[in-house]
DNA sequence: GATATATTTAACTAAATAGTTAATTAACTG
DNA sequence: CAGTTAATTAACTATTTAGTTAAATATATC
């Protein structure tokens, strides 16, 4: 149960609900009704979506009066950005093989040596 | 069950022994059994989690005897790449209030108009 | 053809997920 | 304080997941 950030950042993405909440905040801070408004979902439903955004850090939320408005947090969207790094060059360097690309690599690693 | 393609690059990589395969494909093709060498887990385990990064084109197979190497397919994650797009004016800016940002970027949005 | 190696499939289990409806809490409004 | 609005919690269900063990498949080797 307690996952790693990394996993649970990315377990919260692997949901188009959330993934449009979050789009849904980049244009600021939205009540819980207003995010629940383009769905075809109960409001329990998206409390538990809200949930699983605030455990992965993607959002926080504050009190107004009965509202709890959400705003959206990009700590871990940064952190995925950064372990991305490691794959950029998979896919920056045109190449028609995959095969033919790693092999490429591999003697450019040994030529660097 | 037909999850959306982003959807399902998401799960895939919401598993720490998933993305411990993918960084090992970094290097080049390798085997099942090799790849599920470092792992204190069964051969049907690795199996399965091979199974969900194909399914999410994450990695291609091939057939070598008795052997079915794998290789690391970056598209996927280029594709991640390109919706993160969105998010990382969120962190590239230097502030220390989320808020006050936001309302920095809807006073510009104004500006623009 | 018998046997060993590499991998997958089948059948099962325990836990987590995504949703529901109904009830509850909290704050505002007349 | 009675009623309404905003949101959450509780209790339940169906599905998916991540793992297991045991059996099956496919290829290579003797």
């Amino acid at each position: 149960m307690p996952s790693d950030p990394l996993s649970s950042t990315f377990h919260a993405l692997a949901d188009p609900t959330r993934r449009a909440i979050l789009a849904s905040l980049t244009t600021g801070e939205k009540t819980v009704s207003d995010l629940a408004e383009p769905f075809d979902m109960t409001m329990p439903a998206i409390t538990k979506h809200l949930k699983v955004l605030e455990k992965a850090k993607l959002i926080e939320r504050s009190k107004q009066a009965q509202y709890r408005p959400c705003h959206l947090n990009p700590g871990p969207l940064k952190d995925i950005d950064s372990w991305m790094e490691q794959y950029r060059k998979f896919w920056e360097a045109s190449f028609d093989c995959l095969d033919d690309y790693l092999h490429q690599l591999q003697t450019k690693e040994k030529n660097d040596e």
